[in-house]
RNA sequence: GGGCGCGUAGCUCAGCGGGAGAGCACUACGUUGACAUCGUAGGGGUCACUGGUUCGAUCCCAGUCGCGCCCACCA
């Protein structure tokens, strides 16, 4: 027997382990492969609503493809993700008092692996909570042996092919964490600065030139002086020099178009060691670049003594006072400006000039560009394709070196003299060396470890054991589908595009979901800040995790952020609520399944009508699937459950299941067969209370949903008993509304009398009686008028006036205003209708069966206008 | 500066060339009923604005206004 109430937590409780025991999450049978990489979550992560949601979508595919019949793979794992996994451990080190740098690096190596083995498997534990089945046998971490392995495999083979290279170029160095990061890891930030004016003297002693900038401290550095060279306040002062105020360098006027004579004052300092479009213009120019930061952001020794060891924004202070004694300083103003900052340690970025790897990006891009631009790999929806196209269009070397200790080391080693050996292990780069030196060279590492995201990009086939030549591999790459947000498409989908087509010579993916962000209700992003974050393991505990599952597919429409307040969770559990006590009606009421039951020979109509319903169903649900539209797949299933079954055909066959006999039999069996059907279509949505109910309810079933096949297509619906039912849900729909609309007391039972009914109506009401009395409260069913006029409720179905005499109930002028806005509704309606049939024009261009339509609507329309005008003119004197 | 998306009922959003929809909220009535986590009924909208295309526009096109996002940008 099935609980009186559904409670989602001893529902959900202990399933995940029995499917994962029945060995229901491994690839099985002989079908078509089917592929879904898991986006590898953070080790440091747990889960929040943005994983709930983009697993939910995976998991819902995955369980609806399995269904289907096909070999599914479910690839998970974590992602050691570098710099915010050392983050978090030297955060610990410092409550203990200790600093990486003080244990030394092999020991803070381990310290890591320590903490992953014991944290990092909080979110794959919260990720079984949610249902979601991948095959956990084959869980990998981004920097286990096989990946690793991978990861060198493909470093050496792009370094050898010439994508991969050492150069010292300016990059985006963060001061704090002390590394070098890529382009995609700065963010840039709108901040109110200003902008001082300096006049730099000219070296003949015959003026100056004004330069402004946001950044004083820079013009240590200074190597130049650009202005435009079709500029005519500045061309006569091109080839002559300035002296450099506070450091006496002398440095160049020189002509070059990056020069904007709208900005500023038109004449541009150049530091070409500490800004990227400097050391461009600097480049054209033969000027020097000189580096005057550490690491740490201070100021080093190319810098007048004074300044040596402050750190940045100290020596702007000090440079703008010093600048300002020295006369030269001419205006300061207050100044909006974009300032980069590292998304991990935000604070301010310093473009820095060091030795650093570099992947060779645009050559990568260019087969990945032309994969997409010949859908070998599709967006949904497609108009992340031309986000792809413009990034992937304008890609730069992606710098690929971190100076952490965190993650895979380079794979390059040093010999004494600098030359550098490449190789996957050491022993190769030993071997190298010998051969290169003639004899034993000692040989160093490189310090540095690589961008997480660059064994990201091999994830589709590092996790199915390539270089290995494996059967998986064979199997299941390219993958199917890639689901993901689009806040990743540069830093991951882009990368292991490029990386698959390189490697493997095949896209990693035919398709790529994008879906949108989760926000909260009012649409707002969640942040710890703003304090809207919504925990999804809160609510799962709090409506279970089915009510969660559904509330996130049911808002997930294509080309939107997700917005999901509790509200809706509460909503959904709700409709969980519903389905289980639907199914324990037909518990109570001993619908069970029948041996041999044939859904296309059932008999009577309201079954007929259902099983059509429930066919349609079966269909906008698997087409709606396959297309990535979640919110409709929910949708119809929904209606299906609520507004169909329970609230029609449930009610409806509660007269027959208590006569008993044969139609209550058929009734039992067929009622027992949708509620199985219903099940398997929700599966893929809502894991949990379907296997729950499935299994309690329908006992005589062997095998559990998740390895039952996808529902087969039923007869297409059932015309003449969708008809029927259609005008029965009318008639009971229309006499339900007059009666609320003239307060007749719910209870009252009325007499229905049938105006004119023709033979087809006269079975149809002698059929339908028994749910007539019961849903619309009728005594007895007559034909004809009945004999008062007096307080009379009529309503027009189909061409046919039902009259119910109301004895007393209602008051005839009320009657009289309803029948009257009943009427001008319509002949609006009729009206509307004539003015396009009268319009030559639309009955000639109009599609036939448009013009069929409205002539349809209008005979309807016109036949039921003239019976409530009869009704009308029966209690008008 | 370049690109993308969105303005539909009080709120959150579907729909997207031929009858304006859902959920929530709201109002009234209803509890021996599978379900009050419920049922029945109801109110509520010049589908942002202006033009155009069309027999016909909420839907397509152009423009305007408003909102949001991405990329670029430290003079």
């Amino acid at each position: 027997m099935l609980d009186k109430t559904y409670d989602p937590a001893a529902v959900e409780a202990g399933r995940d382990d029995a499917w994962e025991a029945d060995g229901r999450y491994q690839a099985a049978g002989n079908g078509e492969p089917y592929c879904i990489m898991m986006p590898p979550p953070n080790v440091t992560g747990s889960l929040h609503m943005g994983h709930a949601l983009t697993f939910t979508v995976q998991d819902t595919l995955i369980r609806f493809e399995r269904m289907r019949g096909r070999a599914v793979l479910w690839q998970p794992g974590t992602d050691h993700a570098g710099i915010a996994t050392q983050m978090v451990v030297e955060r610990e080190l410092a409550t203990e008092g200790e600093t990486r740098q003080g244990l030394g690096r092999e020991a803070f190596e381990e310290r890591v692996w320590a903490w992953k083995d014991e944290s990092g498997r909080t979110i794959v534990n919260q990720l079984r909570r949610l249902g979601a089945s991948p095959d956990w046998s084959r869980e990998r971490f981004t920097m286990d042996a096989g990946l690793s392995a991978a990861v060198r495999r493909a470093f050496v083979t792009l370094y050898r092919e010439g994508l991969i290279y050492k150069d010292k170029r300016l990059v985006n160095w963060d001061c704090q964490l002390h590394t070098a990061i890529s382009d995609l890891e700065v963010v840039s930030q709108e901040t109110d600065g200003h902008l001082w004016h300096f006049a730099y003297p000219l070296e003949d002693g015959s003026g100056s030139i004004e330069v402004a900038t946001t950044r004083p401290e820079t013009m240590l550095g200074d190597t130049g002086v650009a202005v435009h060279p079709e500029d005519e306040r500045y061309r006569y002062l091109v080839g002559k020099h300035v002296v450099l105020p506070l450091v006496g360098r002398r440095i160049p006027i020189v002509a070059d178009e990056y020069s904007d004579p709208e900005k500023g004052t038109g004449a541009v300092k150049i530091t070409p060691a500490h800004d990227f479009n400097d050391f461009e213009v600097g480049r054209r120019h033969a000027l020097e670049a000189i580096n005057i930061l550490t690491s740490d952001g201070a100021l080093n020794d190319s810098v007048p003594e004074p300044y040596r060891g402050l750190d940045r924004f100290e020596a702007r202070k000090r440079v703008v006072a010093d600048l300002d004694a020295a006369g030269v300083l001419v205006a300061v103003e207050p100044h909006r400006h974009v300032v980069p900052y590292g998304d991990r340690s935000q604070t301010p970025i310093e473009p820095f000039l060091t030795d650093q790897w570099f992947c060779d990006a645009h050559t990568l891009a260019q087969p990945a560009i032309a994969a997409v631009e010949d859908d070998r790999t599709r967006f949904v929806p497609k108009a992340w394709e031309s986000t792809y196209f413009e990034w992937m269009r304008n890609i730069q070397p992606w710098c690929i070196s971190r100076q952490l200790w965190w993650g895979h080391r380079i794979p390059a080693w040093y010999g004494p003299d600098g030359a550098i050996f490449v190789a996957e292990t050491e022993e190769e780069a030993i071997e190298q060396a010998r051969a290169h030196y003639g004899g034993e060279r000692p040989l160093e590492q490189d310090p540095d470890v690589l961008d997480t995201w660059f064994s990201s990009a091999l994830w589709p086939f590092s996790t199915l054991d390539w270089p290995e030549e494996s059967q998986e591999l064979e199997r299941f790459y390219p993958t199917d589908v890639l689901v993901t947000g689009f806040d990743i498409i540069f830093f991951w989908v882009a990368r292991m595009m490029m990386m698959g087509l390189h490697f493997m010579g095949e896209v990693p993916f035919r398709e790529i979901y994008i879906h949108g962000l989760v926000r909260d209700e009012h649409g707002q992003k969640m942040s710890k800040s703003k304090g809207n974050i919504v925990d999804p393991l809160q609510l799962i505990d709090s409506y279970g995790a089915d009510a969660l599952r559904f509330a996130i597919l049911a808002s997930l429409a294509q080309g939107r952020d997700v917005k999901l307040g509790e509200a809706r969770v509460q909503g959904y559990r709700n409709f969980v609520t519903k389905l289980w006590n639907a199914a324990r009606f037909c518990e109570l009421n001993e619908c069970k399944p029948a041996a041999g039951f044939a859904p296309d020979a059932v008999e009577t109509t309201l079954n007929r009508w259902i099983v059509g319903e429930l066919g349609a169903t079966r269909e906008a649900v698997t087409e709606a699937l396959e297309a990535y539209r979640f919110n409709e797949a929910a949708q119809a299933i929904y209606r299906f459950v609520w507004d169909r079954f329970c609230d029609w055909y449930l009610e409806l066959a509660k007269p027959t299941l208590e006569a008993g006999g044969r139609e209550a039999e058929e009734t039992q069996a067929t009622a027992a067969w949708v509620l199985d059907r219903v099940f398997h279509l929700l599966h893929p949505l809502m894991p949990f209370v379907t296997e729950a109910l499935n299994e309690q309810l329908l006992d005589g079933q062997p095998n559990s949903l998740i390895a039952q096949p996808w529902p087969e297509s039923v007869q297409a619906a059932d015309r003449t008993a969708g008809a029927e039912v259609d005008w029965l849900i009318t008639l009971i729909t229309e006499i339900r509304a007059a009666r609320a609309e003239l307060r007749v007391p719910a209870g009252a039972r009325l007499e229905l009398w049938a105006a004119e009914p023709n033979d087809a109506v006269r079975a149809r009401l002698a059929t339908w009686r028994p749910a007539l009395e019961r849903l619309a409260r009728i005594a007895d069913i007559r034909e004809g008028l009945p004999g008062t006029t007096d307080g009379t409720l009529q309503v027009v179905v189909d061409a046919v006036t039902y009259v119910l005499p109301l004895a007393g109930h209602v008051d005839l002028a009320e009657e009289r205003a309803r029948l009257d806005r009943e009427i001008e509704k319509l002949q609006r309606d009729v009206a509307a209708i004539d003015k396009k049939l009268d319009n030559p024009q639309f009955v000639a261009k109009a599609p036939a069966a448009v013009v069929e339509e409205q002539r349809e609507r209008r005979s309807a329309g016109t036949e039921t206008l003239e019976r409530l005008k009869a009704a009308m003119a029966r209690i008008a004197s």
